[in-house]
DNA sequence: GCTGGACGGTGACAAACTCACCGACGGGCC
DNA sequence: GGCCCGTCGGTGAGTTTGTCACCGTCCAGC
């Protein structure tokens, strides 16, 4: 058979000899989930290294009082690494990563992901930038949790979900737990913002209005 | 010479082959600043990785705004890693690490860096590990922050801080930067604390009268 | 002794979160 | 169709946290 082209999408996979990619294709498995599924979590660790082919992943952290933020996403040509390490060293990994859409992901198993590392230098590389990625998001995160203003957080989350659509499909609450806030701050926010004529809201959907001035306010240092 | 003993402080590295060791030591240095020394931040990003050999390293974040919050703190036997991650990335990095202490480390240069990681299994394990400690820390920082009430983190802090002791010294300005809070804040926290006879404070100190009420106000869910 | 900067205290106000409650909507069911 | 129930969103009141402005005290260095 002929090798799958999926490596070919993972910039920092691409240049790898084709006798690796041979490899990883041959020791990996190609596995798709339907939106909603439960990818890793509290006591679901998987065993492998996921590349996702497809689909987005969100990964969120839920607090003692049953409170919830996200903190990152993984999309299609990224990788789940945050997982890898938290599975090697047996931390308790508080953090759980829900497929959003339907996703598929090439899942590396633990020794072939370990024999790479140590053999091929282009993979590493892929690895620990793959880390860094994820690091950078996590500061960025804290800094904004620390000390950025609710209504630029949100103006900046909505334009970002709204992928350069024109409205959005979500409820108040998983805005909420997007910033890591009460669901009424959202509402009062949106509120606002209708006042403003920057968006329209129904129920489970906002139309952005005016996609320039919520950029503004979010912009606003 | 003899193999210097540093590399069996590391819990991960003193199981080595003693050839590796050797490797090791020859092919990194000793270094030493002096407290208050910046170790690495925008702009000064060492080449090297860093295992802290005595002292601690106190990495924090600034934010736009000045505001500023410290994440994690690097003590004697631990690693910078995450100061690699984002040099392999060229990441904009946005945290600086600064010495508390006086401290000591060893430095390995990258390529020594590399070459272990790609031969060494438990040296892989070493750094991956050490990376699972930094990231779970910053999920805490997060939970903290979002979730978080600041008279428990502040009680937390103070307990922590006075590693046993029966006072410390720090300014509240320290103390609002370890939070990532305002001075004014962390004044009334304390002020608080004081009207209950938890703590007794004087300038730039804190003695602490009652450690179990504290430790119970931290414990608070 | 004088002085300038660091340190800490305070009041007034704004932003964000919490709590309690309520009505509106919508899908399933009879 | 009408009913029911769970989700969704709105709102007021009160608390906590952050912001702003300002002030007095302490201390090191001159």
């Amino acid at each position: 058979m002929t090798q799958p082209d999926w490596i070919d999408r993972f910039q920092g996979l691409s240049t790898l000899p084709a006798q690796i990619k041979q490899e990883l294709t041959q020791r990996s498995r190609v596995i798709s989930a339907p939106a909603g599924t439960t990818i890793f979590g509290p006591g679901n660790i998987p065993d492998n290294l996921l590349l996702l082919l497809s689909g987005t992943v969100r990964v969120s952290q839920t607090s003692e009082g049953g409170r919830e933020i996200v903190l990152y996403r993984v999309e299609a040509g990224e990788s789940c690494v945050l997982t890898t390490a938290c599975l090697l060293a047996h931390e308790a990994y508080s953090a759980e990563g829900i497929a959003e859409t339907n996703v598929t992901a090439a899942a590396i198993p633990r020794a072939a992901f370990d024999n790479l590392v140590s053999s091929v230098p282009a993979f590493r590389d892929f690895v620990f930038a793959a880390y860094a990625r994820r690091i950078t998001d996590l500061f960025r995160v804290i800094d904004d949790v620390a000390f950025g203003r609710i209504d630029m957080r949100l103006a900046d989350r909505l334009i970002a979900l709204s992928g350069g659509g024109h409205d959005l499909h979500v409820t108040h609450q998983q805005l909420a737990t997007e910033l890591g806030t009460a669901r009424e701050v959202v509402s009062r926010q949106l509120t606002e913002f209708q006042r403003r004529d920057w968006i329209r809201q129904s129920r489970g959907q906002i139309d952005l209005l005016d996609r320039a001035a919520l950029a503004r306010l979010a912009a606003t240092a």
